[in-house]
RNA sequence: GCGGGCGUGGUGAAAUUGGUAGACACGCUAGACUUAGGAUCUAGUGCCUCACGGUGUGAAGGUUCGAGUCCUUUCGCCCGCACCA
């Protein structure tokens, strides 16, 4: 072959790989064995762009570099393919949502290969098929049939709570959730079934209750807390509501510690493991109990200050806390009621908007509960029922909110906590994280840390507080009204939940996939499946789906032995593949997906269903892509015009115009003859944004390949930059990646195809750039620096070329090493200069330091810390000699100007440097 | 407001424990070859200066023989969380 046909290489080389299964991978215990994962996609409509490719490039790197090295390697793909877009497409036009997502999966598919990826498909998962959602089911009904022993610190079974129960009733169990009364064995016995369910619902980790929830009208389910950004929907952007709804939850709350402690053992960036703490938001403080003046009620408040109790002037209670309605006075009932219904009516957007202080007095007072001075207490928007207890103990003195508060309210402020400098604590509060008590009885004089200690002390001695722990994390809403996602394995019957062993429970016909107006799935328009009768269990099925994190939790476990339909995954494979050894993926998952999958993994292994309690031991997070748009300025509004019909340059011409308007009928009412030229040129404006098919500016990664070749798509998105970071994508520099894989072809063969290899030897030169490239490129996959790889073998080939390289050994080896960035130029090489087998299998060059030995180096002479000359010296050379040679140096004595130096700083092997 | 990250040429970016700032590319300039090409090769390219030299990693200060790297202050950008009690 005369010069680089990328297109025959490629295509020969990706049959051949899939005719031969080089990629199969099965259980191997003579090797050990190494996991890469990458986030599996959703397949939306669009496919893929150039930016999705970017961590599955980088994986595919470390996958094919592991197998070089001797590891047998996992490397699988799937698709997390129910969920919203297909199921609206299919409300749109009738179509099965099945259909469509079949569509884009194979699309995406073909794209994959198209880019040469090592992955085994024969492994490959789908969350919609029911093979697969039938073990996702299975876990939901091991999570149901769970509890949180707080005592062992782990889930268990819940027939051994409820054998707790039936022996001594719930004395020894630390209460969970709603419920608060005490019973005996006997109690247990006396109890309905319902009510013993009742019970069992605020143990089981997988559970239905009624709450408020995040309705989305606009998608017609609810949403889970990080499926909310802002107070809108993530999907979509549509308005976000407050409703209180029966759904099904997990208890991720149960977990709270463990996952905070668990991030400590895990090789994951510190930005994603501080999100995760964020969201976890665990918090150390009291609670105390205020009684409340002449009534038998008590209000609990969580505080994280309780050494500001003796500040504390009056309380506030969210509008929708349970006691308002109970201690609000006749007086002040109406004007309560009036504010509680406007503020719980708000959306969550609307409440954050309104950053104004309002509130109302219920005319109720609650006692101090060391002074029994009386405190007023109010209701306002900015105490909020979902965090803490719903209540507060306001000290306006040392917070902001409460200070704004008791101002526009006239209530007192009363310093309790000294500062070093002079402030006027009526104007401004005082955020006092450290200080000495004042103005605090008998704790004056304490640092803020002891009275802390010292107030909780004696509030656990007169009962009416304690120490607590509190979280931000809230158990994740599992319910969706959905059609598109897995069904519940779960019948009501006679008001209790009924597990259904017989799975998978397929997802049913339906005739509409919208909702009939209400808050109920699409699949409660099929009756017949929803009234279910099987050996004596007869009810209501349950119509809502699971969300989309249901799948996507554990199905890192289903790709070590995907087609197993007796266990989610047999206990062989487990042991062998073991955790996740290296995971890519986007940040956008930190608080959902990355969350539940570590909680998943944590009740399995407690169940005994798995060893680890970790998913991913190493996680790196890809960049984003961003796309690079055309906006065409019309005064009134900005157009954004398809990148891709551009000329090279990124140019738009009033031709290229007219035809995209014959094209695309968003752009006709706007005429060529109104827009100024410069030069026949129509001027753009360029911004950097999210590439999108909305913002026209997606780049197409087959493009990219039908222009360049995959080897160079692969090379030039790695020698964009390093991996974590965000960049634009850009066109322009792919020509240097190209050159270098023309340049490399030319090492093999001249012009006129002429093989350039041989067995001479090679040269000094050449064994030395071989061994500077083995250590440089092993260093830089290692420390996942691929950017600087690139570069390095644009310099090894840059070096060999020059030398005029022809050794075939130094030649094979650096075939192996850009391998695994250019699987298919190199599988070709390889191949050409006589090897048998594939290329994969080949094995890693040694690095060997004897060729990189020097027996001199050329130091940098600097005056001051400024280089000034070079000079070059035996390595072996004396510190004194050296000094001796530099000081008698031309330029340095120019420098001098015959006067002595002040000191001479002689670094071995490295630098001179002459102070004057 | 709190937390995390980042500021280096015209552009994407390199730079071990502090040790030649700008590797490798893109782009640009000049030239060579030529079946005139969006191919290939050679040389140059941080900025100021004809040059000697000066200057230079967001800004200011400090530690050091020596700072992109360490410390202090400050400005700007990105991401996450946010009436969190």
């Amino acid at each position: 072959m005369s010069s680089y046909d990328f297109q025959t290489i490629e295509s020969k080389w990706q049959r051949e790989w899939a005719a031969k299964q080089i990629y199969k991978t099965t259980i191997d215990h003579s090797k050990p064995k190494f996991y890469a994962l990458d986030m599996f996609p959703y397949p939306s409509g669009a496919g893929l762009h150039v930016g999705h490719p970017l961590g599955y490039i980088a994986s595919d790197i470390v996958s094919r570099y592991k197998r070089l090295n001797g590891y047998n390697v996992l490397h699988p793909m799937g698709f997390d393919a129910f969920g919203l877009p297909a199921e609206q497409y299919a409300i749109q036009t009738g179509q099965h949502p099945a259909v469509t997502t079949e569509e884009n999966l194979t699309r995406y598919k073909e794209q994959l290969n198209r880019i040469g990826f090592s992955y085994d498909w024969d492994r490959e998962l789908r969350t919609t098929d029911p093979k697969y959602y039938k073990w996702t089911q299975w876990i939901f009904i091991q999570l149901f049939e769970s509890w949180y022993n707080t005592k062992t610190d782990k889930a268990e079974s819940i027939d051994a709570l409820i054998t707790i129960f039936e022996n001594e009733g719930n004395v020894n169990i630390d209460h969970n959730g709603e419920e608060t009364e005490n019973f005996t064995a006997e109690g247990w016995e006396n109890k309905s079934r319902q009510e013993q369910e009742a019970v069992l619902q605020c143990y089981r980790l997988a559970f239905q209750k009624e709450n408020t929830v995040n309705w989305c009208e606009e998608l017609g389910t609810v949403l889970a807390n990080d499926e909310v950004k802002n107070g809108l929907s993530e999907r979509g952007g549509h308005e976000v509501t407050q409703k209180i709804m029966k759904q099904w939850y997990l208890r991720i709350t149960a977990y709270a510690d463990r996952l905070l402690d668990g991030l400590n053992t895990i090789d994951w960036s510190d930005s994603i493991k501080e999100t995760q703490r964020n969201w976890i938001g665990k918090s150390q403080g009291a609670s105390i109990n205020f009684k409340i003046e002449a009534s038998h009620h008590t209000i609990e408040v969580f505080t994280t200050r309780p050494d500001t109790i003796f500040g504390s002037t009056f309380m506030v209670l969210a509008p929708d806390h349970e006691l308002v309605s109970q201690i609000t006075t006749n007086v002040q009932r109406a004007e309560i009621e009036a504010y509680a219904t406007i503020a719980n009516n708000k959306s969550e957007l609307e409440r954050k908007k309104d950053k104004s202080v309002s509130g109302v007095f219920t005319g109720a007072y609650a006692l101090h509960p060391f002074t029994q001075k009386k405190l007023p207490i109010y209701i306002s928007e900015y105490v909020l029922s979902g965090y803490g207890t719903g209540a507060i103990m306001a000290v306006p003195a040392h917070d902001d909110r409460d200070h704004a508060f008791a101002k526009k309210f006239g209530i007192d402020i009363i310093q309790v906590i000294s500062s070093k400098e002079e402030i006027d604590i009526q104007e401004q509060s005082y955020d006092a994280n450290y200080g000495k008590l004042m103005n605090s009885e008998n704790f004056d004089r304490l640092t803020v840390k002891e009275a802390s200690q010292a107030i909780i002390q004696l509030a656990e001695e007169r009962g009416f507080g304690t120490k607590k722990i509190n979280y931000k994390l809230r158990d994740a809403g599992y319910s969706r009204q959905r059609y598109w996602g897995e069904p519940f394995p779960i019948v009501h019957q006679d008001g209790i939940p009924t597990v259904i062993n017989e799975l998978p429970v397929e997802l049913p016909p339906v005739d509409s996939y919208e909702a009939k107006g209400t808050t109920e799935s699409p699949l409660a328009n099929n009756e017949e499946w929803v009234n279910y009768t099987n050996g004596g269990v007869n009810g209501r099925r349950e119509t809502d789906t699971m969300p989309g994190y249901a799948g996507s939790s554990w199905y890192f476990l289903r790709y070590m032995d995907p087609n197993n339909d007796q266990e989610f995954v047999g206990k062989e494979s487990l042991e062998y593949w073991n955790q996740v050894d290296l995971y890519i993926g986007g940040t956008e998952h930190a608080t959902g997906h990355l969350l539940y999958s570590r909680f998943w993994t944590k009740f399995l292994c407690d169940r005994g269903h798995i060893s680890f309690d970790e998913p991913f031991k190493k996680l790196v997070n890809q960049g984003m892509i961003q796309g690079e748009s055309k906006i065409l300025n019309l005064g009134n509004r900005e157009v954004h015009i398809p990148i891709n019909k551009l000329t090279k340059e990124g140019k738009l011409t009033p031709q290229i115009f007219n035809q995209i308007k014959s094209k695309d009928n968003r752009f006709n009412d706007i005429s060529t003859e109104n827009l100024t030229l410069d030069n026949g040129i129509i001027p753009l404006i360029s911004k950097i944004e999210k590439m999108s098919k909305s913002l026209l500016n997606v780049v197409n990664p087959d493009d990219v390949s039908n222009q360049y070749g995959a080897d160079t798509l692969r090379l030039y998105e790695m020698f964009l930059g390093p991996l974590e970071d965000s960049k634009p994508w850009s066109t322009k520099g792919i020509d240097g990646t190209y050159r270098f894989l023309k340049k490399l072809w030319a090492l093999f063969y001249d012009q006129d195809g002429t093989a350039q290899w041989n067995d001479t030897a090679a040269s000094k030169d050449s064994m030395k750039t071989l061994h500077k490239t083995i250590k440089k490129i092993t260093d830089d996959i290692n420390a996942m620096s691929l950017n600087t790889s690139v570069a390095q073998f644009m310099i090894c080939v840059n070096e060999l070329g020059s030398q005029k390289c022809q050794n075939k050994t130094v030649l094979e080896q650096v075939l192996i090493l850009l391998n695994p960035f250019a699987p298919h130029i190199t599988e070709e090489l390889w191949n050409a200069i006589g090897n048998k087998g594939f290329i994969a299998d080949a094995t890693w060059p040694a690095y060997d330091e004897k060729h990189l030995i020097e027996s001199s180096k050329l130091y940098p002479i600097s005056i001051n810390g400024k280089t000034r000359t070079n000079l070059e010296f035996p390595l072996d050379m004396s510190k004194d000699e050296i000094e001796k040679n530099v000081l008698a140096n031309e330029i340095v004595r120019k420098w001098l100007d015959g006067k002595p130096p002040k000191k001479v700083i002689v670094v071995p092997g490295r630098i001179v440097n002459v102070v004057l």
